[in-house]
DNA sequence: CAAAAACTAGAACGACTATTCCAAATGATC
DNA sequence: GATCATTTGGAATAGTCGTTCTAGTTTTTG
């Protein structure tokens, strides 16, 4: 919540106090703050950083300089847009509800999501059930890249699969490949492929995190 | 460097400094520095901040409150201590050279650390050559858990692989099992094991980052 | 329209902060 | 013993900081 509760220039103001903090390594000062944003007055300042401390996103020390502290931590996760099977295309992109920290590994914020993947469908690449897939968002791939590609239906939202990517130019159609010896291949025409399919990424990690009862 | 050369009180206001950035998210002034450090005058500790930025331990921004920067930024990485495998055991605990970043799952770095799998051993479990395996140290485990056994020879430093453990009370030894079908699981009768094995840790997590040439 | 909420500016206060200067111990080196 | 770097205390200064106050404008809401 809350985010969506702020006004602009609360958002702007929050979206600033991130950044300055992952750059700098401190908050800002309340007057840093207003030179940024042009507020004139420290008073302002302050009156929309009560604001965003009623409305949860920052708390705040009283008296002390630089005395904000960011509540919601998840800054440097990435986040989980859904599940993701080769089996039975599932959708996502119905927003992120939660998110995985892999550190800074990849730092295109903008470009890089994870799926959860479901079912055994690329086990063969030792990609399990319940494995994080950290997705690069990119419109084309290399033949063999393991890619998100979603299927567009017409008036239904895209879903999406996950598979190996296989240009076969011979029979100028793309095959695209689960690893799972049990399960068949999708082939589509090149024609085809044009017109309802889309590569939304390719998957650059993996991250598998072992239930440790102890 | 730097590190060994500064005196002992430096050394106890870097710690300081460190331990504050981490759990306050700013620095410290240097008023607090001083009233931790039971430093009666604050031209004291600026003299000791100027001396740990000679040293290159510390950046300072001048009049800045709160204006310290850490220079060696803080290994928000765990450590990579070694390779490992379960066909051929490996020596480890070298010291670290290289540092992954899985974020901040696992917060405790004191107790953490991760290591490159390298072969096919554990290849049923669908961990691969190159993957990072994360450890947490502990000395006991449960049955089926992926641990760090290490081998304590005479004289030798122990030599470490990567292994499901169980603990087989019928015939009262332990078996170590790796996930490839074409390998043997070590049998260990008891006894020895008390004397010559020991458990470093078990596998937390698993990061696989793929190769992206594009 | 009227009332409420949100937003903006300016000024001022007291506390906090980094820095500098002076003076004096302590310990090591030669 | 003399010299030097290191370590400590006290005081003072100029500036920064969070906060509060008054007063006005704009926007939203009923």
């Amino acid at each position: 919540m809350s985010l969506e509760q702020a006004s602009e220039i609360q958002r702007r103001m929050y979206d600033f106090i991130v950044n300055y903090m992952k750059s700098e390594g401190m908050p800002p000062t309340n007057r840093e703050i207003g030179r940024e944003l042009n507020i004139a007055s420290t008073g302002h300042v302050d009156y929309h950083l009560t604001m965003l401390e009623k409305k949860g996103l920052i708390s705040r020390q009283a008296k002390k300089s630089r005395g904000i502290k960011l509540t919601k931590q998840t800054q440097d996760g990435i986040p989980v847009m859904g599940k993701i099977a080769a089996g039975e295309p599932l959708d996502i992109f119905e927003g992120a509800t939660e998110s995985v920290d892999v550190g800074q590994n990849f730092t295109d914020t903008e470009n890089t999501y994870a799926l959860v993947v479901r079912g055994r469908s690329m086990i063969e690449d030792h990609i399990c059930d319940g494995d994080y897939v950290v997705i690069k968002k990119q419109a084309t791939c290399r033949d063999g890249d393991i890619v998100v590609a979603v299927h567009m239906q017409e008036g239904v939202s895209g879903s999406a699969t996950l598979k190996r990517f296989f240009q076969e130019k011979d029979h100028d159609r793309v095959r695209l490949q689960p690893a799972n010896s049990e399960l068949d291949p999708i082939m589509i025409p090149k024609t085809i492929w044009d017109r309802e399919w889309q590569i939304q990424g390719k998957v650059v990690a993996i991250f598998r995190q072992c239930i440790t009862a102890a």
